[in-house]
DNA sequence: AATGAATGAGTATTCATTCAT
DNA sequence: TATGAATGAATACTCATTCAT
């Protein structure tokens, strides 16, 4: 099976993310993503079911990206101490990047809310989100923090000045004050209060 | 065959809410539209000059009807002191009309992401939101409070218990802590009343 | 009946013949022909028992105002004995309202060979241009320059150079050379070949 | 349920060419064209992308047909020195061929002045048709001889009793009288061979 | 006398899916 | 194993015509 084109599955689900961030899902249809894809439309039922997999298929792979990347940032930042930042949605990036994938996660959960399928993909995306901030940041404030990263993500994309991670660390700040937002690290790595 | 009937614009208008709540954006048609409104086909783009249109009469209905909700909720509980309460997304109202109002706000969300016009009404929206909390609370807070309400309303959709309004009332006492979150209401609660 | 605009009915008829030139018989509406004329829509079927209706009478107003500017353009060059010149269709005239004329005769044409209410129009049409022609000409030559008219009627419309007058001229003097092609005014007046 | 079908797309433009003829282009639909050539509705869109390119196709078929008939016409009669009577449109064929040849012509015209696409074709028709008469005929009469020829294809139409080839060839030979219609066939009469 | 509201039948076109090859 | 040809069901939209007012 697939013999003499291994990664034309992989390619297919790339393309079918292309044209849902292009055309959202209730305009993405099998000639499309064929055609993205470069490979025949004959292709397409060939290694997938029906279009709804494909689809399936696709948002998997977007959600276990995303998942890896908010992860790396945490880990990457915890030596550093900045955790503060690294929770914040990430500023570098094209903003068109940005952009596709704010649509993606609009557009997955939609599909959560109606599809239990989905819904489980995304409670369980969320979950994971809620378990990395847990290991760097205190139980406690472990929700109100993941409910401020969702809302900042979202307002981003709607107003050309969001909040800097600066701001955003302001908040995380106030919001703990008093007691150590962040976990385990503790000793001398303390005064986050230099970076703001 | 009644000759007549001038409720009809608006009762295609909430017929589309509803299949859109159903079926999303992407599936909703005309016919499915007409028959919920219990209206024919041809009545349709009597009424609308495309598909299109109707839908987008639906959604500056539904902004419009949630923006002034949330401001109501707001002035209702500005007298009694119980601000914090008012700005968390209610608990009341059955499980399903949340549903719902989550739905259209994603699919809004996601249209305005692509098309201008939806996002100058999803601006505007968000704008007067703002407007509303910074009427009662401090300017410096209104950001933040701002994007931990939308992140405790979509966080809100996913999981069967949600922080109940006290938890986001201690969010924001230890997110506003030292300062005054509330405004104006001064009286014998005084001290932080320098801050404002 | 009509007592407030008596000329709606007229207005309606030229706005159809306007209508037809742009978009043809086939794409002809009453929308189209309401909103041109200045009309309501539901005026079209108050002054015409249906579409067909009103594009018959269109037709019918057409083929009479091109049957009388013939004979005109005959009646008058009679005296000058500028015939040859006076049967070749007019250069003069802006180049947009030939194109529109040369429309209008072969819509009516293609209309004449499948419906027989058209057919008799057109023959009828045809019949007065040989009974003027002949009025002018000797009787053994009218068929002929019928055809010669026709003809370089329609292909002046797709050659940016047609066939001056004087050309035409020509041609009809070499097809009656030795008899002579204009009735009546014999004598003197010959010598056409300077003309030339 | 057959699965191929080569000769399908010509099948589909010889339909269209019969529903053309029967209710003219206006008239012409998908399921029409489908139903006359026997092949589902869906084969139309699979072949053509659109209505349009299907009309097009059909008249590209037709005019290059009518063309390669006239062309024949006149090299069949060549040898014979019968020419005058083979530029005469047919008169052989049964009538409703020539009816619905004229119907197509005259739709054609229709379409060349209004769309630059169909406009080139005509042209290019009309040029190759100029230049098999002057193949065969001297220059100087070539664009009499054109228009006598298309007017008088048109006006056989709407009569019954159309000039019989003899009267057309009667025509020409006034036309050409004094100088040699005809172009390099036989002996003395030669000298116009040098401006072949 | 005149018209705006209304509608059913019809239009071009799209597309997921099937399946012979 | 892979795919191009094929199709039926569905889509948005148009419009002549009807008729209550």
């Amino acid at each position: 099976m697939r013999r003499f084109d291994p990664q034309r599955r992989d390619r297919i689900i790339e393309a079918a993310l292309e044209v849902i961030v292009d055309l959202g899902v209730g305009r993405t249809t099998h000639r499309l993503i064929a055609e993205r894809a470069g490979v025949p439309l004959g292709s397409m039922t060939y290694h997938f079911n029906n279009l709804e997999e494909v689809i399936w298929s696709a948002f998997e792979k977007f959600a276990a990206r995303m998942q890896q990347s908010f992860e790396d940032r945490l880990r990457r930042a915890a030596p550093t101490g900045d955790l503060v930042r690294a929770i914040a949605p990430p500023v570098e990036g094209d903003r068109s990047q940005q952009q596709a994938d704010a649509l993606l996660v609009l557009e997955l959960y939609v599909l959560a809310i109606r599809h239990p399928v989905y819904r489980r993909l995304v409670e369980q995306w969320m979950a994971s989100t809620r378990a990395s901030i847990e290991r760097h940041f205190s139980t406690q404030h472990t929700e109100v923090i993941d409910a401020l990263v969702e809302g900042f993500f979202i307002h981003r994309v709607f107003s050309g000045s969001v909040p800097s991670p600066d701001a955003i660390a302001h908040a995380l700040q106030m919001l703990t004050k008093g007691t150590d937002p962040l976990r385990s690290i503790s000793g001398p790595r303390a005064k986050p209060s230099s970076s703001s």
